[in-house]
DNA sequence: AGGCATTCTGTAAACGTTTCCAATATCCGA
DNA sequence: TCGGATATTGGAAACGTTTACAGAATGCCT
């Protein structure tokens, strides 16, 4: 295929290239035959504009950009996808920015920054602390979504999300209301992520307020992810085989642990119940149904945008906290042994 | 944060914007001494390329992009991201573009050309009948991935799939074989897609050489995705209440299924049996575990990339097709109605 | 000391846009 | 008929890089 300039098509349509650059960006100031005539030829030679030269130029035009890490948090994805949604229309264009797991976060940002002049970010998930730095480095409004970053001290960051500290208690609550005793806890305070570090406060928060006498060392993983999830379970039942429930931070870890247990021969939750966080899709239409902490994810994802908005027109910087769920689920029942 | 170009640096570190390009992309052709003063000015204040200056000004460097539509479709995804690891150290640099599900892939390629001039291309997914006149316009290498594109008469494109006939016919068999004889497809000639259409066409294979007459109107459904197959089951159910499997076409589908067959009160595999497509790691944490044709993701990804790098290299382009895997799982029985 | 390689560095012209500014054409009222 | 306002259009200078090409410095050999 061609590539044609927007010279060529200036000389094609017999103007001159400022004229064609005007006709492209929609200018109000040219005569209706003029646009006719340019967008005759950029159509028969399937003209499409350089955005490379474009950015160059004016590198000004204020945008927003939302940064993902990794494909696999089903959640988050979800989340960024309802952002720009809710971001359609406004004013400053938002774009997401997909970057590998273990990609340098700080140098994806700084690029954007390079490139384009990124007026503010929205970083989803956990590790506040890490970022904390390159959030001050950068100097541009950024929110953070889905996790607490009140704490940061920092004067350019919002944050939006749940109180996850309360979300696992009434978790950790429900199982024990159900005369659950000996319960592992799955994810809990994984190294550097602070979400589930508010978890893990959150159902030790329970356990504490219903007096049980509990040791992490038996009863708490950090892994996460199915398969991690899954060995997980592996490991604790080489210490105890007389867990009755199993908190996770995650609905994929609870997959990976009902899967873990029945490879056990333990029916859930005949024999032990489960619970997940999330409340993914996948939570509902796994068998049994898993009962969850369902996260406004559209909340989260209007009040991001919003929240980034205020900034960016000067506004101070705000934290909020948006409502959770408790989701019923089949993963649950009273503790029996 | 500041934004530096490449004419500050040259100026903090005392010499020229040439020499300051020639230590950045690591020129053989600069003192010691000289690279260090550069690099301790670009440390220092944190310089970073802009990209879209680079990019205009070489656009002619080759590289090729991966199109990967939707980010619903794990497998999908899990293939593009083997296809980057495969792609690492390779002389053409690849890229991954996600669009979305209703994004104008071919706009989306058209950018990609016109910006830095794609010298390939890698299109995930179905719809190669869509895509044709897509690809031959652009007239640039691309590869179809897990889609036989064999019969499009294109000259400039390869494929690499599994026998997506042979393997549902498979699928079918061991159904049939088990004393199954109303079985439900489901994803069955989905309007343009093409994958799907090969499937039904093994299932129908199957059915036929088994002798089995059948009525597509009273058990077939084309919906797809977790949702789809849910409400599917319940369609079929309003039509006939005898079923005794379901085949899908996907492992998220196989999900829905058992979900909506166990909100009937049915039982999987024990009423009803059921098979997924795809073997996505999802199958296998399931309960029941799904049985499924896991695809080799690693080999397709791997032939992908050879396939667009032989053709760069002026290579006639080639039809691959590799060995898929029949997947065991608890979903399926003996037919006992 | 002069000539010639051998390194290294600087100048300036691209790359494809946008946009300021000036130039031209058109129209209106006096 | 003219002055001036108003619409259009064109010319040219950026934007931040890369890369020929030419130039300067150094070292070595005669």
């Amino acid at each position: 295929m061609e590539i044609y300039t927007i010279r060529d098509v200036a000389r094609k349509a017999g103007v001159a290239v400022s004229t064609v650059s005007r006709v492209l960006n929609g200018r109000p100031d040219v005569s209706e035959e003029t646009r006719k005539k340019v967008m005759d030829v950029v159509e028969k030679c399937g003209f499409v504009q350089n955005r490379n030269a474009r950015f160059l130029k004016h590198a000004k035009e204020p945008f927003a950009a939302i940064i993902v890490r990794g494909r696999r948090n089903m959640f988050l994805n979800d989340v960024a996808e309802q952002m720009i949604e809710c971001a359609q229309g406004l004013k400053t264009p938002f774009l997401v920015k997909y970057i590998d797991e273990e990609a340098d976060e700080f140098e994806a940002m700084r690029q954007l920054y390079a490139d384009r002049r990124a007026g503010g970010f929205i970083l989803l998930g956990s590790r506040v602390d890490e970022r904390c730095e390159m959030v001050r480095a950068l100097g541009v409004p950024c929110v953070f979504a889905t996790v607490d970053a009140s704490g940061s001290g920092l004067e350019n960051a919002s944050s939006v999300c749940i109180d996850d500290r309360a979300a696992t208690r009434a978790m950790m609550d429900r199982l024990l209301d159900k005369g659950h005793t000996r319960v592992a806890v799955l994810g809990g305070c994984r190294e550097g992520d602070d979400i589930f570090a508010h978890r893990y406060q959150g159902a030790m928060d329970s356990l504490r307020a219903h007096g049980i006498d509990y040791d992490p060392d038996e009863y708490v993983q950090t892994r996460f992810s199915l398969k991690g999830a899954y060995e997980s379970i592996e490991r604790i039942f080489e210490k105890r085989q007389d867990i009755t429930a199993v908190l996770t931070m995650s609905d994929s870890m609870a997959i990976g642990v009902v899967r873990a247990l029945r490879d056990r021969g333990l029916r859930v939750p005949q024999d032990v119940s489960v619970t997940g966080f999330d409340g993914t899709e996948m939570a509902g239409y796994y068998v049994p149904s898993i009962a969850t902490v369902s996260q406004p994810t559209a909340e989260i994802a209007r009040e991001s945008v919003a929240l980034l908005c205020e900034m960016l027109e000067g506004g101070e910087p705000r934290h909020v906290t948006v409502d959770f769920t408790m989701m019923e689920g089949e993963s649950i029942a009273e503790a029996i042994r």
